[in-house]
DNA sequence: TTATGTTGACTGAATTGTCAATCAGAATTG
DNA sequence: CAATTCTGATTGACAATTCAGTCAACATAA
């Protein structure tokens, strides 16, 4: 009978039942995806990695995703899904002023949630294969250009509101490339800074632009 | 006399003497490198792609280099050479004002040497395995740590002369990941933009920090 | 029973690193 | 100046390994 299977109560989330559902069990290597190219890197990350990371049989990644091409889209797509629920979610949360909307957006990339060692190596890990391959375009392209948009316009009626004499278009570019770089500086430096260090720098950028509503600790009482 | 070595004459570059010294084909194998790295993406690089885009056979890869991780290596180091080789240059060639300097080093990024698609894929790839292998730390730390301390020198000077009202090191980190995230703008986004708006808007970031020295375009005359 | 999730051994293909044979060019000698 | 030797770069076949993808057998829940 079922002895052999004896599940310790109490952890439910680390020993998943024998059979689970088809998305479970999906989401289960995707995030074993994320943690072995995290600690791997791409060009050494295997299918046997990848399952036995889930704790699960090699065979059991090719049933659910058809290919490693697929494992590695589908982990992209779960990613930017992710992404992308993360900001929008925090600008509803944020209401109708342009200014705290501005301040939730940047935030958001330094949510704990996302902003993680794991997520960030799997990010510039496909960046870095964004080039040589369709994958990051099809995937990650439209948000892209849904968040630069967002952002811009955002930016827009702050540089109204403001009275500031810039290019919206340039202001939300440096935003973006800065919440970015700092990220890829968590990676890169041999001394990575804190995430809170990494989020003042943002606001420091901001404030140069907007100094009558942005401070290095974050957006100004009005 | 040096009848036999008759090089095609016009293109000295092109066609190699059959046997060549070491170092150029040490050069040689690690240009074809970054150019597969950039074509194809880290993973997909193998010995056999290298040599086949140098025009060589596969066994000379692992006799000038003794395996495919000294190849990217070696790589890597000539990579990070030539860049700091780069800046440095600039930095010397603008004599001793601060502003002058601070203009050179973010111009010195956008050098169409170094500037090109291949190279900014190349150093995408190796940022994405500096995570899992100690290899970026090695090859690159002490030349990213340099740089850092320069240029937040500069800033430093710059502030005071203008008597601005900011810290060099946030200022200065902002201002080189901003460059870095230009950089990787153009290998991700669908549709990208030139060389020039990327240095008007690392251009409209200075200027935004030290408004009565810089503009969008660059260090404005005293 | 039946559906379907799961396993692990197996296969074929791709790839890294090795090596003996080859060959171009420089040095040496006649 | 030509013939010869010598050095070391170059080649391509080969062995050993690794890995993606398949599949028949098995397990489990309904």
């Amino acid at each position: 009978m079922g002895e052999t299977e004896m599940i310790a109560p109490g952890r439910p989330d680390e020993v998943l039942p024998r059979k689970a559902s088809r998305e479970t069990r999906r989401e289960q290597l995707i995030e074993a995806t994320l943690k072995v190219i995290a600690e791997r890197g791409f060009a050494r990350t295997t299918m046997s990695d990848v399952a036995s990371c889930a704790g699960l049989s090699h065979g059991l990644v090719n049933f659910h995703f058809q290919s490693k091409e697929r494992l590695f889209s589908e982990t992209l797509r779960y990613l930017s899904a992710e992404y992308l629920l993360n900001w929008q979610t925090a600008l509803e949360a944020a209401g109708a002023d342009p200014v705290c909307q501005l301040d939730a957006l940047l935030r958001a990339d330094f949510n704990e949630a996302i902003c993680t060692p794991i997520r960030l190596a799997a990010w510039c890990a496909f960046w870095a294969e964004a080039g040589s391959r369709p994958l990051y375009q099809q995937q990650c392209g439209p948000n892209d250009v849904t968040y630069s948009l967002i952002q811009q316009a955002i930016c827009s009626k702050v540089i109204a509101l403001g009275g500031y004499d810039l290019r919206a278009e340039r202001v939300a570019r440096v935003l973006r490339v800065t919440s970015e770089g700092v990220w890829l500086d968590m990676l890169t430096l041999v001394e990575p800074y804190s995430r809170d260090e990494a989020l003042t720098t943002l606001f420091t950028c901001a404030a140069s632009f907007f100094p009558r509503h942005f401070s290095a600790a974050g957006m100004l009482r009005q």
